[in-house]
DNA sequence: TCTGGGGTCCTAGGACCC
DNA sequence: TCTGGGGTCCTAGGACCC
C-alpha cells in the first residue's frame, strides 16, 4: 500500500486574506483586483455568481457597482506573509510536505492502517486548526496520487455547503468522481488540451482516464500520458522536498497609460532592472544574461509590435549600475519611435550563485567590495525608509507612466507603520 | 480610456559547424 | 552540377501552472 497525498489549498486565498483584517469584508462579494489594477484575480464565493475569473476590470464595473462588490487590490506582501504562517502550521500536522505554491500545499501521510473516517477526522483537525490561528478557510483533497489529490480538492470546493473534504481512496470513489469531471478541470490540461482532446472524444476526466496510452502518447506528450496515468491511480509525480534552484527571475510590469517617448521607456526599463538587482540580491544570485522586452498593447487596433533582445554582462553580477548600463545598451537596439508601448520587461536566466567565483580573466572588470558594499547599503535603506528612498537618477521621479494600484490594504503584518491599531 | 505578473517545460525553424 | 546528416545554439512561440 502507497501513502496518501493529501492537498490543502486555501479558498479564494487573497480574499480571505483581505478579511482576516478587515471584517466589513466578510459575507459581502468581495474581488481582488491584479497589480494593475486591471484584471480580476480573485473572488469571494458571493462574487462569483456575477463576475468571472480573469476579467478586466472595467468589463464588469456595472455588476461591481449593482451588487455593491468591494474591489481591493493586491497586496502581496500581506499575502506572502500570511501564506508563510499557514505553510509553518500544516507544517506541524505533516510527515512531509511540499509547499506548491502561495496558497497549496502537498502533504504525505504513510500510515496505512487508517479508516476512511480517520482520514476525514485528521482533515477536519487541519482545516480547524488554521480557520481558528488565522481565520483562513481551506478545502483538503485526499488520493494517492497528486493528480486525484488535486480533483479531489476540486470536488471539495465545490460542495457549498459540505466539510471542504473529498477522498479517493477506492476505485469505486474515483471512477464516479471521474465521470462527473470535465477533462479540463484536471490538472496539467487547460483550454488548448481540452479541446483537441474532445475532438478526439475525450470529454470527462474518466474517458482521458479510460484513453488508449497510444493515442495520448502520439498526438500529445508524455506529460498528458503521466497525468493520465496518475489518474489511474499510478503514481508518477512525487514530493519535491527541496525547491530546486531558480532559472529565471522576472521584473515585467504594464504602464499605467501608453508610452512612446524613449526617456520615459529608459526611466522604465532603470526601474524594473532596479528592482531585478535587489531580488538577485536578495535570493544570493548573480545574472550573466537577461532578456528585455518592450511591447505594444494586443488588444489595441494599431499594428503589434513586440521585440526582445539578450542583454550580456561582461561577468556575473548583481550590480544594479552594470545592469542598467546593459539594459539602456538594449533597449536603443530593440526601440522603435513610430510606437506607443504599454509593457516592458526584463528576465534573468543564466543565473549564478552569488558565491562562486569565476573572474574573467582577461575582461578588466573585477567587481570591487566598494561596489558590493554599495548595494547593501542601498538595499539597507531601502528596507528601512521605503521603496526607492535612494534610486538612480535615470529611473526618474515622478514616473506617472507607472501603474496605478488604488484600493491597497495596509501592510498589516509587515510595515510598523501600517501595524493594526486596536482601541 | 482601462485586458496582471511570475514561473516551468517543450517545440520548431534557421544559422552555423563538422 | 550534384546539395547529406547530425549536432548545437539562438530565437520565437506555445502550452501549462499559480
Amino acid at each position: 500500500m502507497s501513502s496518501f497525498y493529501f492537498l490543502v489549498d486555501c479558498n479564494n486565498f487573497y480574499v480571505s486574506c483581505e478579511r482576516v483584517f478587515n471584517a466589513k469584508l466578510i459575507g459581502k462579494p468581495v474581488v481582488v483586483l491584479s497589480n494593475n489594477d486591471g484584471c480580476v484575480v480573485a473572488r469571494s464565493n458571493e462574487a462569483k455568481q456575477w463576475i468571472p475569473m480573469g476579467v478586466p476590470v472595467y468589463k464588469v464595473r456595472g455588476i461591481i457597482a449593482q451588487h455593491q462588490v468591494k474591489v481591493c487590490s493586491s497586496n502581496y506582501t500581506l499575502y506572502g506573509e500570511l501564506s508563510r504562517r499557514v505553510m509553518s502550521i500544516l507544517k506541524k500536522h505533516a510527515e512531509s510536505m511540499e509547499i506548491y505554491s502561495i496558497d497549496e500545499a502537498f502533504l504525505e501521510y504513510s500510515d496505512t492502517s487508517k479508516t476512511s473516517s480517520d482520514w476525514e477526522n485528521l482533515a477536519i483537525m487541519i482545516r480547524d486548526a488554521i480557520r481558528q490561528s488565522l481565520g483562513i478557510p481551506v478545502s483538503i483533497g485526499v488520493g494517492r496520487t497528486k493528480t486525484l489529490a488535486k480533483l479531489a480538492n476540486n470536488q471539495a470546493k465545490k460542495e457549498k455547503y459540505g466539510s471542504g473534504f473529498c477522498l479517493l481512496d477506492s476505485p469505486e470513489r474515483i471512477e464516479v468522481l471521474l465521470k462527473k469531471m470535465d477533462v479540463q478541470e484536471v490538472w496539467g490540461v487547460g483550454r488548448r488540451w481540452a479541446k483537441n482532446l474532445k475532438a478526439y472524444g475525450i470529454d470527462s476526466a474518466w474517458q482521458l482516464q479510460q484513453a488508449p496510452e497510444k493515442l495520448i502518447r502520439q498526438k500529445f506528450n508524455i506529460f498528458l500520458l503521466r497525468t493520465k496515468l496518475e489518474l489511474q491511480d499510478v503514481r508518477c509525480l512525487h514530493l519535491e522536498h527541496f525547491t530546486p534552484p531558480r532559472k529565471s527571475i522576472a521584473v515585467t510590469r504594464s504602464f499605467g497609460r501608453k508610452i512612446q517617448n524613449i526617456l520615459e521607456l529608459e526611466q522604465a526599463v532603470a526601474s524594473y532592472l532596479t528592482r531585478l538587482g535587489e531580488k538577485l540580491r536578495l535570493h544570493h544570485l548573480k545574472v550573466k544574461k537577461f532578456i528585455l522586452f518592450i511591447q505594444t498593447s494586443r488588444f489595441s487596433k494599431e499594428e503589434y509590435y513586440s521585440k526582445s533582445i539578450i542583454c550580456t554582462l561582461q561577468d556575473y553580477t548583481n550590480n544594479t549600475s552594470q545592469l542598467i548600463l546593459a539594459g539602456l545598451n538594449g533597449l536603443g537596439q530593440i526601440y522603435l519611435s513610430e510606437f506607443s508601448y504599454n509593457k516592458a520587461g526584463v528576465v534573468a536566466i543564466d543565473l549564478r550563485a552569488e558565491d562562486v567565483h569565476q573572474g574573467q580573466l582577461f575582461s578588466g572588470v573585477i567587481e570591487s567590495k566598494a561596489e558590493s558594499d554599495l548595494m547593501m547599503a542601498v538595499d539597507l535603506l531601502n528596507r528601512k525608509y521605503g521603496k526607492s528612498s535612494i534610486h538612480y537618477a535615470i529611473t526618474g521621479l515622478r514616473q506617472d507612466w507607472a501603474a496605478l494600484s488604488t484600493q491597497k490594504s495596509p501592510n498589516y503584518l509587515s510595515s510598523w507603520e501600517e501595524l493594526l491599531a486596536v482601541s
